[in-house]
DNA sequence: CGGCAAGCCGCAGTAATGTTCTCACCATGG
DNA sequence: CCATGGTGAGAACATTACTGCGGCTTGCCG
C-alpha cells in the first residue's frame, strides 16, 4: 500500500502526499473516538427501546443514558431518524444473517424456504417480538412511507437472502413454471413481513406462520386453474 | 310510532313524555348544526390532502380551511387522530362498496375475485394514489402499529367483502382444499394491499396486479407438493 | 320583546419534543 | 505550551397538538 505514483489522482487539488499522510494519520484516531461514541449513542438508543418496547423514546433519553451530550449527538447524527435508521439497517442484517443460518441446517431446498418464512414471520410478529425488536414494527412501517428508498437499502439483505433461496428452488424444478425468483423472493419476503404486522389484529383468528407458509407456497386456489 | 306505554322504559328519571319529545325537537336541530360543522371539518381536512398528498396537515389548516375555529374543532373531535380515523373509515368503506360493484360485474367467482385483488392492488399503489388517498399509505400504516384494533374495525368491511367472495369460491369447489375462506379473506386482503404499499420500491422491477394476483392464487411451488 | 342558555370564536397559554445556539472548557497533537 | 476543534451543560427556538378563558352571537322560551 504504497501508492505513489497514484497520488495525483487522489490530490487533484495540489496537496503533496506527506502532508496528506499526516492529516489522515490525526484524522484516524479522531475517527476511532467518533465512532466510539457513536457506539455508545446506539447502544444506549437500544436499551431504551428493550426497555420500553417502542421507538417513542426522546433523543434527550439516549443522550442522558449514554452519558454525553445533545451537542454530541447531532455532531455525529443528522437527526433522531438517522439514528433509527442506523439500528432498523443493523437490525435488518442481523436478522438475515441469522435467518441465513437457519436455513442452511436444511437440506432440501423447500424446506429452507419453510424455515425462513416461518421465522421470518414469528420474529416479524408485534405481539411477540415488539419488546425486542420495536423497529420492526414501529419503524419499519413509517419508513416504508416516508422513505422507501431508503427501506429498500434496509431490506437489500433479507431480499438477497430471498433470492437465493428461490433461485435455489428454481435449479431444482421447484418454482411454478413462469414464476421469476426474483418476483417471488419480493412478494414472499413482504407478505410474510406485513402479514405478520397484522396478526394479532385478528381478534380471534390470529393466523400461524404454517398458514402463512402454505399460503406463499400453494396460494389458495385448487391445484389446477387460473385460466 | 305512540308508545307510550313504553314512555316509562325510556323515561327512568320520570320526565313526562312531553317534555322529552320537545327536548328532542330541540336537540336535533343543534344536531343537525352540529353535523354540519363536523362536515366541513372533514371536507377541508380532505381538500388538504388531496392537495398536499400527506395526513401531515395541522389542525390550525384544517381549521382555517373550514372557517371554524379551533375551539370548535377540539368540541367535535377527541383530537387530530380521531379526525384522520373518520376519514380513514370512510374511505375504506367506500373503496369497499366500490369492489363490491365492480366483483358484481364478473360472472365468474374466480374473476370476481381476481377484479377485486387487481383494483384493490392499484388504489392501494402509494406512488399512483398518494395523492388521492394518502390515508391509505401514511395513516393506515400509522393506525396498524398504534392502534390495531380501530385498525381492525376499519378494514371489516373489506374483509367482509373478501370473505364473501372466498366462500362462493369455496362452495363452487374453487378452493383449495384445507383452506377456510375466512383465513384466506384476512390473507388475501393483507398480502395485496401491503404489498401495493411497497410496490415502487421495487427499484426496476415493480410488482404489477397481475403478478399479484397471480401470486395469491397460485403460491409460488409447483402444482403438486408442499408435503 | 327581553332575557337566557348554549355554542362558538379569537387568542393566549401549556406541554412535549426535535433541533440549534452560546459559551466555556479541555484534551490532543504539533 | 498553545491553538484548534470536539465536548458538555443548558438555554433557546420552532412546531404542533391541545386547553382555558372571556366575550359575542344565536336561537329559543315565556
Amino acid at each position: 500500500m504504497a501508492p505513489e505514483a497514484d497520488q495525483p489522482l487522489s490530490t487533484p487539488t495540489g496537496e503533496p502526499a506527506w502532508k496528506q499522510r499526516a492529516v489522515e494519520r490525526s484524522t484516524q484516531a479522531a475517527k476511532r473516538r467518533a465512532e466510539q461514541r457513536v457506539e455508545r449513542f446506539l447502544d444506549a438508543a437500544q436499551a431504551i427501546m428493550a426497555e420500553k418496547g417502542t421507538t417513542d423514546f426522546t433523543v434527550q433519553e439516549v443522550v442522558d443514558r449514554s452519558k454525553q451530550s445533545l451537542r454530541s449527538f447531532y455532531q455525529h447524527f443528522d437527526g433522531k431518524h438517522e439514528l433509527l435508521l442506523a439500528l432498523f439497517e443493523d437490525a435488518m442484517s442481523k436478522s438475515a444473517e441469522e435467518l441465513r443460518a437457519l436455513a442452511a441446517q436444511q437440506s432440501d431446498p423447500l424446506d429452507r424456504v419453510r424455515v425462513v418464512v416461518q421465522e421470518l414471520f414469528e420474529i416479524s410478529r408485534p405481539d411477540l417480538s415488539a419488546r425486542q425488536r420495536p423497529l420492526f414494527s414501529d419503524f419499519a412501517m413509517r419508513l416504508l412511507v416516508s422513505h422507501p428508498a431508503e427501506m429498500r437499502v434496509a431490506n437489500a439483505p433479507l431480499l438477497a437472502l430471498f433470492t437465493e433461496l428461490m433461485e435455489e428452488l428454481e435449479e431444482a424444478d421447484l418454482l411454478r413454471s413462469g414464476f421469476t425468483a426474483r418476483r417471488g423472493a419480493a412478494l414472499t419476503m413482504q407478505t410474510v413481513m406485513f402479514n405478520a404486522q397484522s396478526s394479532g389484529q385478528e381478534g380471534a383468528h390470529p393466523i400461524t406462520a404454517e398458514e402463512i407458509w402454505d399460503y406463499c407456497a400453494n396460494g389458495f386456489t385448487m391445484d389446477a386453474p387460473t385460466s
